[in-house]
DNA sequence: TATGAATGAGGTTTCATTCAT
DNA sequence: GATGAATGAAACCTCATTCAT
């Protein structure tokens, strides 16, 4: 009984994360997700009582996913570089991740692109979580007095060139015609950006020398 | 006798270019439209056909506004670097351009997101003219052989530093509470993407070597 | 259960087939249908999906009723004559019926004077088949060889006396100021084809003689 | 001047003819007409008032036309089955006419299958008259006392095979997959028709002997 | 006089939600 | 507890007509 009740939930909330994601809040119905969930149209009311309450829990469901599968800590003992790079090995790998339904990354591309009202303070805090992970990695590996501007400048640098994947996959199809960055390629482009950034970050020690 | 007949075509081109920036295609309904350029409900209809073809006519509207406002091609006599950050300028200034009614780099980044069939093509070719002159820029920096792939991957690095501004804007306001990249501040970030990004560029230099 | 759930949509299917009947497809609203059947205007499409299909099936179920009230298929036993009048009789029963909600020959005879696409091949293949077994007729009273190009239009003759009548009864009251022909007429108006159509049947003949 | 006017007049009612011909009134728009007439969209309401105003002028114009090309009054020599054979080629050319722009007999079945407010009494004063003509031919070949109800039943059955002919050829490439009759056959057709009723004529003289 | 712009009414359809069982 | 039916609001679009020049 339970478990046939959470079954509708559970295929209603991989649904909707699965066309949240590719069509956004707005591009997708509440038909639509009981549709491919094989679930009553009613459903949706039923089990999260609004469109914004299940799009709500979908953020929640695709951040635990998201936390559960590819956890961002890494080892202690690790240079300051290496951890930058496992953090962004990290991160890609939850952007490019293609066995998560629906993928917390791209849903927070797609608010930053349009925000919803619905998606309230949730994605705030983890992006902010994630941007002072990304400042301390920076100070460590500047390992000097730096201003506060500067590092957000860097940050933004930082973080564009991973969230933009976000993005780009189904865009690039579209709008590109170039094949999307793919979860095999992640090693590979996780060590472009790491090289690429920290190249940016050192330059800046020159000036505060 | 043309400023009076095409006032209304004007004032739906305007409002619908903000509004389309601001939420979204979905997320704009063709009546809010009309109430913001004080127009009849029909009158989407009958200059433009349809909402669809609206959209359309906004992505050209927008974008003959900012190579208007903001040429991108730099002197002829400039040195490899100073072309990019001219580049880096222009293409900021685009995008950060607050003057523009809409703006056609925060249209592109959200037809990334989430395309919409409607967009077409012009896009398409837009920004793949915009990334052949970024891994031109490239190569002359570079000035010795490079493989494709690297070419690519950096440009990727470039293009979302910029772009990603665009996204950020009204993200951030929702998401970040922190302040936009301002207008005001156009020189000194394009400065810092510049910096940031030649560093990474010559980075690789090392390599080829 | 059945016979509450689907009220409505037998509601919408009963309005609707009168009021195509009456006033053709275009000239009918779905307002109109949804008031006539006192149903919500969203009923036709959460029912029917489209106005259009609305329409589809409003011929098959007429062409259901016209078959279940009055069947077309004759006694074995009887002569070729006979048979011949029992058809002309069953089928001007099915034109003149004004008990059945709407009527499936009225029906066609519109889409024989404005064929909307709507309609599909389903009056194709039924009306195919009804000239079919009036062929089948005339070649059994013609009891000679007769060539095809005869047979066709002696059908049409036929097939025209009767069908006109689908037309005339609105028609008629407009534009003729007379008295359309009545179900309780049908069976000596019946006779007045079948006397008529005989005699020009068998005129052939004398020259295939 | 005048000139011009007239041009734009009678393209408006050229196209008006064949496009309500084929259509319908509904099924028309006022747009479509002017398109099709390479007028300006007000010009309908300027040259005739309103679309029903359009539509009335149609039926004249085209009817018109019909006693224009293909007079009706047989030679007065003629004994009565040869003027009932030239009364029917006269008709079945007008119906069958390609070379009218419009047709005043298709519109006339399409009035028949449905109404339009619009058509007002010309169409029932004309067809009252059609219908005493062929009322007074068939007393002249009956040559004997006939009671009304007969005469009127047989002047359907002429009637209908004749008009039949004007909503089949639309409706007979939709429906039956067969080639409408074509105005190359009309004088073989008419020869059908004639003989066809002729002998149901003469068929109900035994009774009246 | 003739026309392109503009309009208001009404068309079909979509949609998130609620109802009745 | 779960569902198919039903709904009201609002979406986009069409259309005959009118307006302003």
């Amino acid at each position: 009984m339970t478990d046939r009740k959470n079954r509708t939930r559970q295929n209603l909330l991989d649904s909707a994360a699965v066309l949240f994601t590719e069509k956004g809040y707005a591009g997708t119905s509440v038909a639509e997700i009981c549709d491919s969930a094989r679930a009553n149209i009613a459903s949706v009311n039923y089990h999260f009582g609004s469109k914004e309450a299940l799009y709500r829990s979908v953020i929640g469901y695709t951040y635990d996913q998201a936390n559960t599968l590819y956890p961002l800590d890494a080892g202690e003992k690790m240079s300051s570089e290496e951890k930058f790079y496992c953090f962004i090995l990290a991160f890609l790998k939850r952007i490019l991740s293609t066995s998560m339904t629906g993928n917390f990354y791209k849903l927070v591309a797609k608010e930053m692109a349009e925000p919803t009202r619905e998606s309230g303070t949730l994605i705030n805090e983890i992006i902010s979580a994630k941007r002072a992970k990304i400042e301390k990695l920076i100070r460590d590996i500047h390992d000097e007095d730096i201003d506060e501007e500067t590092v957000v400048r860097m940050t933004h640098s930082i973080v564009s060139q991973c969230l933009f994947l976000g993005l780009n996959e189904k865009g690039r199809r579209h709008h590109l015609k170039r094949k999307p960055v793919r979860f095999e390629d992640v090693e590979s482009f996780a060590r472009h950006i790491t090289d690429f950034s920290l190249a940016g970050i050192k330059y800046y020690r020159k000036f505060t020398l």
